[in-house]
RNA sequence: GGGCCGGUAGUUCAGUCUGGUAUGAACGCCUGACUUGCACUCAGGAGGACGUGGGUUCAAAUCCCGCCCGGUCCA
C-alpha cells in the first residue's frame, strides 16, 4: 500500500501540543508523539514493538463498563455540537455488496458518502455494533483485541465542497480531549500512528491512536474514491472514525482480558460451567502483556508466537496450552455466543447462502469449542444469558428471544445430525480401510468428507484415529478443497445494456404514467426515438416495465392505420424503452398505447397478494420471515422467504387464512415517495424486502398496518380487490429459504378446481365416493401390497413342488418339461407360459438344490420378448458346465444377449421364432461343455 | 448462484463402479427356549413399489436424462 506524505498527517494540533514525528525502527511506521523519550510506535501487534502496559495498571480516571464507556463517548460528543444517532442492524440490508455492518461508516455509505442522500445529522455520533468474522480465528487468543462482535464508536462529519464541517485538526483535537480530559490519561501516553486506510470504494490517511500498547482508535480522513486502484480526489471529505468502545472498556479497567472487562458475569458463569476455577490470576496477567502477539492466520507461526509467551512466563509451551486453550476457549465462547445472539435478533436465517451461512459457520465453531469444553449442552443457555446482559442497551435481543431460541436449536441439532451421521460414516470409511489393510485415510476421501458431508479433517482424524486409521492432514488442506470450486465465472450480458444506455442518454426521463394512476389502460404520447426498428422510446408511457418481480406489460401501439405489437418494455436507468414488433412508428409522431389489460391486472392482484402474504407469513412464522425473491405471473406467482424449517400443512394454511382475511378487510394500499432517510426513519429497515432499493427517493407501498415494503410495481388500490388468494404448494429451494407459490383471484379458484377434479377422478378410478377416498385408498394399497406378498410366497411355495425332478404324475400340469440325459448329466429344459421370471428363478434354483447334477433351462415367449434361465447344480457345475455360456449362446441366437455367472444366468432376445433353435444351441453347448472337461 | 454427496426393511447402512435370484447385514420388532440386572444368550419369524417419472437393454436398485426430498462446501 503506497504511503501518504507527512504533510497529510501534519496538524496544527500537533504543533501547538510538542508532538514530534519519528520511525519506528520495529515495524518501520512513523508516528507522532510528545515523549522524546519514546522510541518505537509503541503497539503491541505481531510485529512486538511494545507490551501492553495497562494490565492491573489503568491510565483512567476510574473504571468503566461498555455501557458506561459507551455513554461516556456519546455524550462527550454530543457536548461538542454532534447529533447522537441510533445504532443500524448487524446485517447490512441497505447494501448488497456486503452482507454485516462491520463499521459505524457502512451506515452511510454509499449514499451519504457518495453524497446522494444527505447524513441523518451532521456532526453526528453512533455507537454502532459491528460484526467482524475476519478475525474469529484470533478472538480469545489475543484476550479480546480481537473479537467478532464489538461496538465502534464514531463520530463523523461530511464536508461538502459548499458545506464544510471540521477536518482533520479537529477531529485529532476531539479525540485528545476525550481520551485525556474525559477519561483522564496523561497527555504524553497519547501516540498517534500514521496509516493509510482503505475499503469500501474509498480511501484516505488515518491516525491510529495508541495508549500503553493498544490501538484504540483510528481517525480516518476519507477524501478519495478508489478507482482501479487509483486515488480520485472525491469532493465530499468525510470523517471517519472507529474507536473501540470494549478497548477503551478493557483499558479503563486493566483487567486481565478484554472479556473480563466486557462480560463480566456471563464470563464467570461460563467458566463455572466449564468448571474452570483455579485461574493463576499473576499468571494471565504476564501472559496477557504479550497476548496481542498471537494475532496470526497460519498455525505455524502461532506456533512460535506460543513458544514467545511460554518462555515469557517461564514454562514450556505444552504446560502453557493446557492451561490456556480452555481459557481461550471460553473467551472465544462468550463473544461467539453474543454475536450469534445479535445476528439472530436481526433474522438471520441459518443457511447455505450469504448472511445465513456465516451464522452457520458461526454456530458450527461456537458448538465446537463448547464441545472441547464439555458444555455442548449449555449453549442455549448461555445465549440465554448474553441475550439478558445486553437487552438493556439492545431491546430487540429481548423481543426476539424466542425466536432466536428456536432457530438456534434447530440449527444445532441439524449440526448434531451431521457430526453423528459423519461419525459413523468416517467409521464405516475406517473399517472398510482396515479391511483393505490401509492405514491411513487417502487425501481424496479426507477431501470429500470435508467438501461433501461437512466433516473438518481435525474431526475425521479423531474418529478415525479410534479405529487405528491414521490421517495426514496437509498444511494446505483448506486451499485443496478450494481449488475443486475454482470455476470460470458466468458470463455477463452487461455490455448490452451499457450500449443501449448511451444511446438513450440525452433523452429526458420517461413520464411513469402506471405510478400516476396504476388503472390507465390507454394513453397518447410522442415518439422520441425508435432504435434499431425495434425499440420505441416514448415521452411517457402506461406501460410497465419489468422489474422487482413483476414482469412487463404487453399491448399495442398504434399509429394512423398501422400498429405495432409491445412484446417487451425494459428499464434503461430513467428510460423506459419498447420492444416491438411489426410495423414501428417514426420518431416525432404521436402513437396511442394501448396495455393488455387483462394481463396487467392480473400482475396487480398478484403482485399485491405478494405483499399480503409476506405480512401474513411475517405473523404465523416470526420476525425472521424476508422477502427472498419474488416473481410475478399471470396465473401464478411466487414468494421465496427466510425461514429455518419446511413449511407444514398447518402453517401453510394458516398463511392462507390471515391472507384471504386482509382480503376481506379491504385494507387500502397507499404508495408515496419518500426521502431515504424519511423513508428508513419511519417504517425501519424492514422495507427493503426485495433486496436494495438504489436512489435518494424510495418509493413505499403501504398496505395499512398489515405490510409496508420499498417496492416499485404497480398496485391494487384496496386489498379487497384480490378477491381470493390459494397458497398452490411450497418448496424449499435452499436450506434457510421457502418458495410459496400462490394464485390470486380468479386463477386462484382454477387452482382450488383442478385440485377438486383431481379428487374426483380418484374417486372416479377407485370407485369409491369422495368421503369414502381415504378410507378406501388405504384399503386397497394394504389389500395390493399383501397381494404381492401372497404372490411371492406361492411362487415359493410352487417352486418347491416343481423343483422336483421326478414329481408324481398328479402333480405333473405342465407337460413341456424334457429331460433327458447327457453323459451323466440331467439336461432339463421346460417351456413357462406364461412367463414369470422369478418363477423360472425360483423353480430352477429348488431343483438344481435338489438334483446337484442338472442343468436347466427354462424358457418362454412374452409378447415380442424370448426369454432364457440357465441354472445348474454343483455336480453340473463340476462336470464342465456353464451356465452363463449356454445362455449366452442361446441368447444369440434369439438376437439377443445373456450372461451370469456358472451356475446361474439369464438371457433373452427379440426373435421368438428362433426359440426351438436356441434351445438346440443350449443343448449344443452342454454337450460340448461335457465333452471338454471329460477330455481335459 | 455454482459444485459435490446421498435417498434400498421400522432404524443405520452393504449391494451401484463392472446390469443378471435383494439366500442382503446389523440394530429394532414378533414367537419360543434358556435365564432373572451390566447392549443377556440361543432358535425361529415377520418386515422391501431399491425416492419418483422417462430412456437404453433380452434384462435396471445398478447405466443415461428429468423431477422431488435431504445433506454439504464455496462465493
Amino acid at each position: 500500500m503506497k504511503r501518504f506524505p507527512q504533510d497529510e498527517y501534519h496538524v496544527s494540533f500537533f504543533d501547538e501540543y510538542g508532538y514530534v514525528r519519528k520511525l519506528c525502527p520495529t515495524c518501520r511506521e512513523y508516528f507522532w508523539t510528545q515523549n522524546p523519550d519514546q522510541e518505537t510506535c509503541g503497539e503491541l501487534t505481531s510485529k512486538d514493538c511494545a507490551p501492553y502496559t495497562f494490565i492491573d495498571n489503568s491510565p483512567t480516571r476510574k473504571r468503566y463498563n461498555v455501557r458506561e464507556m459507551r455513554e461516556a463517548f456519546l455524550s462527550f460528543f454530543e457536548k461538542h455540537g454532534h447529533e447522537r444517532i441510533k445504532p443500524y442492524p448487524v446485517v447490512a440490508r441497505w447494501r448488497d455488496d456486503l452482507y454485516l455492518t462491520h463499521a459505524s461508516i457502512i451506515d452511510f455509505q454509499p449514499y451519504v458518502t457518495n453524497g446522494i442522500a444527505p447524513p441523518p445529522a451532521n456532526p453526528l455520533v453512533i455507537s454502532q455494533p459491528c460484526i467482524r468474522l475476519v478475525d474469529v480465528d484470533n478472538t480469545g487468543l489475543t484476550f479480546g483485541r480481537h473479537l467478532t462482535i464489538f461496538e465502534m464508536g464514531g463520530h463523523h462529519a461530511f464536508n461538502y465542497p459548499d458545506k464544510k464541517i471540521y477536518w482533520k485538526d479537529q477531529t485529532v483535537r476531539y479525540h485528545h480531549e476525550f481520551v485525556t480530559k474525559e477519561l483522564g490519561i496523561k497527555s504524553e501516553e497519547v501516540i498517534y500512528k500514521e496509516d493509510v486506510w482503505s475499503g469500501g470504494g474509498n480511501a484516505g490517511p488515518d491516525l491510529e491512536t495508541i495508549i500503553r500498547g493498544l490501538e484504540l482508535a483510528t481517525l480516518v480522513f476519507m477524501k478519495f474514491k478508489v478507482v482501479n486502484n487509483e486515488f480520485i480526489e472525491s469532493p465530499i471529505q468525510t470523517v471517519d472514525t472507529g474507536y473501540g468502545i470494549e478497548r477503551y472498556t478493557w483499558l479503563s479497567q486493566g483487567s486481565v482480558s478484554c472479556f473480563h472487562a466486557v462480560y463480566g458475569s456471563i464470563l464467570d458463569a461460563v467458566f463455572k460451567m466449564a468448571g474452570i476455577s483455579k485461574i493463576d490470576n499473576q499468571l494471565m496477567m504476564r501472559i496477557a502483556e504479550l497476548s496481542g502477539v498471537m494475532s496470526f492466520r497460519e498455525t505455524a507461526s502461532r506456533r512460535e508466537a506460543r513458544k514467545k509467551v511460554a518462555e515469557h512466563v517461564g514454562m514450556n509451551v505444552e504446560e502453557l496450552e493446557k492451561t490456556l486453550i480452555p481459557i481461550e476457549n471460553v473467551f472465544a465462547v462468550v463473544d461467539h455466543t453474543k454475536c450469534l445472539s445479535f445476528m439472530l435478533a436481526e433474522g438471520v436465517v441459518p443457511s447455505n447462502v450469504r448472511e445465513g451461512y456465516l451464522t452457520r459457520l458461526m454456530l458450527r465453531r461456537t458448538y465446537r469449542l463448547l464441545r472441547a469444553l464439555n458444555l455442548e449442552e449449555k449453549l442455549l443457555d448461555i445465549i440465554d444469558l448474553q441475550i439478558s446482559f445486553w437487552s438493556e442497551d439492545f431491546p430487540r435481543l429481548k423481543d426476539m428471544r424466542d425466536e432466536i431460541l428456536e432457530i438456534l436449536s434447530v440449527e444445532r441439532d441439524k449440526f448434531e445430525q451431521t457430526l453423528k451421521r459423519g461419525d459413523s460414516l468416517v467409521k464405516r470409511i475406517a473399517q472398510g480401510l482396515k479391511a483393505k489393510g490401509a492405514s491411513e485415510i487417502p487425501l481424496e476421501t479426507l477431501t470429500e468428507l470435508y467438501d461433501s458431508h461437512g466433516l473438518p479433517p481435525e474431526v475425521v482424524q479423531e474418529t478415525a484415529e479410534t479405529e487405528g486409521i491414521r490421517v495426514g492432514i496437509p498444511e494446505n488442506f483448506y486451499t485443496m478443497v478450494a481449488g475443486r470450486h475454482v470455476q470460470a465465472p458466468p458470463p455477463r450480458e452487461e455490455e448490452k445494456i451499457g450500449k443501449l444506455e448511451a444511446a438513450v442518454s440525452d433523452l429526458p426521463e420517461t413520464g411513469m404514467l402506471y405510478y400516476e394512476d396504476p388503472y390507465l389502460s390507454e394513453f397518447e404520447a410522442r415518439v422520441l426515438r425508435v432504435l434499431d426498428d425495434q425499440r420505441v422510446i416514448l415521452e411517457k408511457t402506461v406501460f410497465y416495465p419489468e422489474g422487482g418481480g413483476q414482469p412487463a406489460d404487453h399491448g399495442y401501439l398504434t399509429f394512423g392505420k398501422a400498429r405495432s405489437e409491445v412484446v417487451d418494455v425494459q428499464k434503461v436507468g430513467k428510460i423506459i424503452v419498447h420492444v416491438v414488433k411489426g410495423h414501428v412508428p417514426r420518431e416525432g409522431e404521436t402513437v396511442k398505447g394501448t396495455i393488455d389489460w387483462k394481463r396487467r391486472s392480473s400482475f396487480m392482484k398478484h403482485h399485491t397478494s405478494t405483499h399480503v402474504i409476506m405480512g401474513a407469513a411475517r405473523r404465523v412464522l416470526g420476525e425472521h420471515v424476508w422477502q427472498a425473491g419474488s416473481q410475478k405471473g399471470a396465473e401464478r406467482s411466487r414468494l421465496d422467504i427466510s425461514h429455518f424449517k419446511r413449511l407444514t400443512q398447518e402453517e401453510i394454511h394458516e398463511i392462507e387464512r390471515l391472507a384471504n382475511q386482509t382480503v376481506i378487510r379491504n385494507i387500502p394500499v397507499e404508495t408515496s415517495w419518500l426521502s431515504r432517510e424519511q423513508a428508513e426513519k419511519r417504517h425501519g429497515f424492514r422495507l427493503y424486502q426485495g433486496g436494495v432499493v438504489p436512489g435518494r427517493e424510495i418509493r413505499v407501498v403501504k398496505t395499512g398496518d398489515w405490510d409496508v415494503e420499498a417496492c416499485g410495481g404497480t398496485h391494487l388500490k384496496n386489498t379487497g380487490e384480490i378477491g381470493f388468494i390459494k397458497i398452490v404448494r411450497t418448496e424449499r429451494i435452499q436450506d434457510g429459504v421457502e418458495r410459496i407459490v400462490f394464485s390470486a383471484g380468479l386463477p386462484a379458484l382454477k387452482a382450488v378446481q383442478e385440485n377438486e377434479n383431481l379428487l374426483w377422478k380418484v374417486s372416479e378410478i377407485i370407485n369409491a365416493p369422495l368421503e369414502k377416498l381415504e378410507k378406501t385408498t388405504e384399503r386397497l394399497v394394504k389389500g395390493w401390497k399383501e397381494a404381492r406378498r401372497e404372490i411371492k410366497r406361492l411362487i415359493k411355495e410352487s417352486a418347491v413342488k416343481e423343483g422336483l425332478i421326478d414329481r408324481p404324475v398328479a402333480l405333473d400340469v405342465r407337460v413341456h418339461r424334457e429331460i433327458i440325459e447327457i453323459n451323466g448329466i440331467k439336461f432339463v429344459k421346460e417351456k413357462f407360459e406364461p412367463v414369470n421370471v422369478d418363477l423360472m428363478v425360483q423353480t430352477a434354483s429348488e431343483l438344481v438344490k435338489k438334483n446337484p447334477g442338472a442343468v436347466v433351462v427354462f424358457h418362454g415367449v412374452e409378447r415380442k420378448t424370448a426369454r432364457i434361465v440357465v441354472m445348474a447344480g454343483k455336480e453340473a457345475v463340476k462336470h464342465g458346465i456353464n451356465s452363463s455360456e449356454i445362455a449366452g449362446e442361446a441368447a444369440s441366437v434369439l438376437d439377443g444377449g445373456g450372461s451370469g455367472r456358472t451356475d446361474f444366468a439369464q438371457g433373452g432376445g427379440t426373435l421368438v421364432m428362433k426359440m426351438s433353435d436356441a434351445l438346440a444351441k443350449a443343448e449344443e453347448t452342454v454337450r460340448k461343455q461335457v465333452k471338454k472337461k471329460a477330455t481335459d
